[in-house]
Parts: C-alpha cells; structure tokens; sequence
DNA sequence: CTGAAAGCGCTTACAG
DNA sequence: CTGAAAGCGCTTACAG
C-alpha cells in the first residue's frame, strides 16, 4: 500500500499541490472552505506527510541522538527515560546508541548522528574518552550538543551535572560523623571528571577533619559491566591490605554492593566492623540488607533538563541567535541507610 | 559551516554531479582516475551525504522503532541494549520510545514511528493494550513488526519469546519437589499474553501433581512502576488471608523482592516458612539475602535475535519477495539460589 | 484566495 | 566512461 501524496490529495479535488500543502499547515492565506474540504480528504485517505521530503526541506529531522555508556544502568536508564519523556513531548524522537565506555565507539557513534543529520547530540562520556576533537567537531558543525553526568570541562557546550565534588566530601564527612577514623576509597577510573571529583571530594573531607589522606586506602574500578565483581575483587584486596580500615566510601552503588557481598562472606559486619556509604542510590541499595547509605543522584531530572537545555539551544539555532552555554547543576542529597552507623 | 554537497564537489573537479555521485559508491561504469579524484576532494571536504536527500530517493531511513513499556527494567533495558547493539552492526539506527504500559500512549508512538518512515517496528505490549488495530495497521502498510516477549499471538508478525507456560510450570515444579503443598501464585496483569502463559504452567504442575488449584491463592499484580510495593501489598495480603501457604510463585523479580521484604519484616522465614520463585533473573536477585530462585530469560539475546528477523523482513520487503512471520523460541532455566529448599 | 515555479540533495535509467 | 534529465515529495517566495 503505497502511502498518500499531496499531489493525489490535489489532483483529486482539482487544486494545486501548494494550496493542499497550505490548506493542511493552516496558513492563513486559504480560504475555509478550501482547508475544510483538503482536511477532509487527508484525514480519509489516512495522509502522512512524506518525513524524508519535509526533512530535506527544513533541514530539521526533529530527531535528537543520545551517545550513553551503558543502557543496562539504574542511573542511566533513568537518564534515558527522562531524555525521552520530554523529548517525545516536543515532538522529537530519540535515537540511542550505547558506547560501551569505549572512546572508539563513541567516536564511531558521533559521526553516525552527525551522518543522520539529527537535530541535536547528548552525550555522556565514556571512561575511555581522552580525546575530545569528535565533540569539537560537533559544535564547529553548528549543532547543539549538551553533555551530562559524565562531562569534559573543556568542551565549550552546555553541561547537566551534580556536585560530584561536594556529595562526596558530605558521604565522607557522614562517615566521620559516625565514628569512623580510617576510611577507604574505591575510586571511579581515572579520566572521568566525575570519579576525579568524587576522589577530590573524599580527599578534602579528610583533610578538613585532620585524618590523614593514605594513597594506599584508594583502590580503582572501572565502574563497567564487572562493576559488581569489581567490588567484590577491591573488597579482598582491602581486606588482605589494611586489617585497621572502619569505612569505604564507593564510587557507585554497585560496586558498594559488591564490597559489602565480599564483606559478609570474610564475615566482616557491616556497619560496625565496616561502614559502607555508595553513591547513585541504586534501586536495589534499598531491598539489600543491610540497606546501602548513599548518595541521591536524579536520573530522570537530569534527562529531563539536558532534554530542555538542547531544546532551547535547537530553537535559538534555527534563529540564527548565539548559543550561551549553560552549566545546571542538580542538587543531591545523603540517604542514611543500615549501612552506617 | 554548511555541509558540501555533491554539488559543489562536482564544480571543483568540472565534472557532472552523476559522475561524483557514482564515482562515491563505487560503480563500475567510473574510471579509476575520477573515482581516486573524487574520493580524495570528498574526503578532504570531508563529505557527508545528506540523508534527508538518500532517504527521499531510495525511500528507506535505515532507521527503525522501538516500543517499550519500561526503560528502567532489568529485563527490558537488557533487550534494548542487544537490539542497539544488533541493529549498529548491520547499519540501522534505533529510535526508542517508552508506552508506559498506556494503550493510548502505545498506539501514539506507533503513529509517530510510521510517521517517521522507520524501516521496520519493533515493541512488547504494554499491559494496557487489547485492541491490535495499531499493530495491523503497520502490517498492512507493509512495513515489518517483530514483537517479543509480551506480544499477542493473534496479530499475523514475526515474535520473539520464551515458553512462558512451560518455564512457569518449572518454577512450580521446583517449589512442590522441594516439599511445598500449597502454592499461591502472584501473576501478572490480566491481558499480557505471558502473564496468562506464566498463570497457567503454574495451574498445569499444580493439577499434574494431585495438588488442588485455588484461585484464592492468585494475586494480581500490574508489573509496572510499582512493581515492588506490588509485592509488599500482596504480600501482605496472603499472609492476612492465609496460614498455610508454604511457596509463592511470583510473575517477576522485583514483585518477588518486595514480597520478600514483607515476609521478612513480618518474621516469615524464607525458606523454611514460605519458599519464593521469581521469573526474569533480575541481577538484584542474585544480591539480596536470601538470594532469589527465578527463571532465567535471556534479555540481551532476545533483543538481539528480535532485530535480526527485523533485519530479514527488511532485506525480503525490498526485494518484494513476501515475510515469512516466524516465531522463536528462546530456552529459559530455573536457577536455584537460597528462597528455596 | 490560488497556483506556477524553483529548489532541497540525492539516485538512476538512459543516451551518447 | 561521462553527463543530461527526471524525479523522490515536500515548502515557500512570488505572481496574479
């Protein structure tokens, strides 16, 4: 069945295709009659207009692409389900690709989307991301690009994040305030700005509270699809390192999950013997015992307001007005849980 | 910076737009000297083929659809990453839309999609949804639909599933061999197609072993947002209706944990007092204390293998050769852990 | 109020 | 081997 035309609309009523094309976007220079009788018949013959032809004509796809590390991710999802709710609010589809926390991938995926002429591109980082020539590229090309959760300070675009820096000094503090003097770290990997924020934020929480900051009590994962065996694997080594550690402040969730799996099974209580603080607040942090403290992070609230922040920077380019780049920072808070004190 | 056209390509080298357009994709009828020429300049303006135009002219969007009930979900964000993943590798791009379980919505995004021109449309029902019209309209444009997992048998296209019935009448066989003799079944909502499927291979072992069915012991539950709260209610509710059940069948994991949740703060022990099954093998469920007996039904893979028949009845359509719906049959396994003896 | 015309950027059957 | 031409289905500035 191949789909309606203006042309057969026009042919039909013996009017000409510019007038149908008028007739349906309701410009005012039709006569009533005109659009009642076009209507009519696009509604009967079931009318579409052709995407691919609009398209090529406006120059918009009102399709946006979404470059995400990991779709199987409680905060992510959350991230996407957000992204597209609004999205499809405005009228614009979301397109998704997961890069796996690969920078090639992710520079693959890009170029994909900047192929497809989408409207607009979020993104956040992959781990591996060093580089950041893809994304310049994106904004030499004129299209709105907006980072989040995982963001390159130096690309020049518009960011949706938290205070990594300061949620984790609170978690931190939260840990001394119950009585903790020897606290670990297991960091995120090495590049992303958030983990180094989370890591700077525990250093200065230390420090303000005269603990000494012990390199040695800092341990990496790289919060990927072993994310849970990754706190598993830290959890023994910090055992087998250090037997005089009272708190583990963790990069995320499920890595906390994973400690805390290894802690029950060497037998090591929780909170008493080891208080345990996440971050993210994961779902399932709240139906394990003993339930996780952590950190609240919007998962939903920040795709929704990336979503907004690149609606706004869609519309001012297709007015020719300049981009202002904003930061929006969201606000978190400390959930207290079984796992401390 | 405006994108370079084939136009413009063609000017610099004072040659025809056919040419370059040809020399690009590597026709035969080029010389080789025009075709090097033409890759070089289009390589250095670094040419991007405007994809409004390709779709306009070959009349596909090497995009497709996909329609979800729940992003945020074990299962389904699981299927999400393996069509992503799937669909990259052969070309196609993925737009994601959320039916929240909402008929009305669902039926919208099936607009939107067909709108869009997408190559084909993938979705699993929303709970929702028991008028298929949406769906034999997309048949009946000719474009190909694969449903998986929560789909209706009656609409003439390609699923994607798992024997629910038969992996449902393992998960209850597991709990009588393990020594329970009353049963009580939370089932899913009442429309789904696998919520029916998962209801009746729970009465099938029940009857197959001389143990009466009950309908007293089936609770309903929506399987939506508020899955666990969902199983803390029923939860509830069974013990206050009930003294002498002994195991619980539940539609899916997350209801089970928030059952389990309710058993455990009321002081039923789990398994001794009162065995639990789940059904989808939630990665939560192999963390929490007792860890949680389920089905496991493999996500990533049925995502990958719904795109794949996708891919299929893309490729037939275009040759006009005529679909052979296909239904595939995915195997499941009962994985025992600590809410059974 | 209506329509003829140009054009978006590509592809492809056809002629030479 | 190369190119002129038609056309995909729309939108919009312009003429009448």
């Amino acid at each position: 069945m191949e789909p309606v035309t203006l042309k057969q609309i026009a042919e039909e009523l013996n009017i000409s295709v510019a007038t149908v094309s008028k007739a349906l976007k309701d410009y005012p220079d039709v006569s009533k009659k005109t659009k009642a009788l076009v209507k009519e018949l696009a509604k009967t013959l079931n009318y579409k207009p052709n995407t691919f032809a609009v398209n090529l004509r406006t120059r918009e796809s009102k399709t946006i692409g979404l470059v995400i590390p990991v779709i199987v991710h409680h905060f992510f999802s959350n991230v996407i389900k957000g992204i597209v709710a609004q999205a499809e609010k405005k009228g614009y589809l979301v397109i998704i690709l997961q890069s796996n926390e690969s920078y090639e991938l992710e520079k693959k995926q890009i170029d994909l989307l900047l192929n497809q002429r989408v409207d607009g591109i979020m993104i956040s980082l992959a781990n591996g991301t060093a580089d950041f020539s893809h994304l310049k590229q994106v904004l030499e090309l004129g299209k709105p690009l907006v980072m989040f959760d995982k963001i390159a300070k130096i690309v020049p675009c518009s960011k949706v994040v938290i205070d990594d820096r300061k949620a984790a000094y609170l978690a931190t503090q939260h840990l001394i305030d119950t009585g903790c003097t020897r606290i670990a770290h297991f960091r995120g990997a090495l590049l992303p700005q958030n983990s180094i924020d989370r890591f700077l934020g525990y250093k200065k929480a230390l420090l303000d509270n005269d603990l000494p900051y012990d390199p040695s009590l800092v341990y990496i994962c790289e919060c990927d699809d072993r994310s849970f065996e990754e706190g598993l694997d830290n959890a023994k080594k910090l055992l087998n390192d250090h037997d005089d550690v009272d708190g583990i402040f963790i990069n995320t969730d499920l890595v906390a999950i994973g400690a805390m799996t290894e802690l029950a099974k060497q037998g090591v209580a929780v909170p008493n013997d080891m208080a345990v603080v996440g971050f993210s607040n994961w779902f399932m942090s709240s139906v394990i015992s003993p339930s996780l403290t952590t950190i609240n992070q919007p998962g939903v609230e920040m795709g929704k307001r990336a979503f907004k922040q690149l609606y706004k920077e869609i519309k001012a380019i297709k007015k020719n007005k300049p981009i202002n780049p904003k930061v929006i920072t969201l606000e978190t808070e400390l959930i207290k849980r079984e796992s401390t004190k």
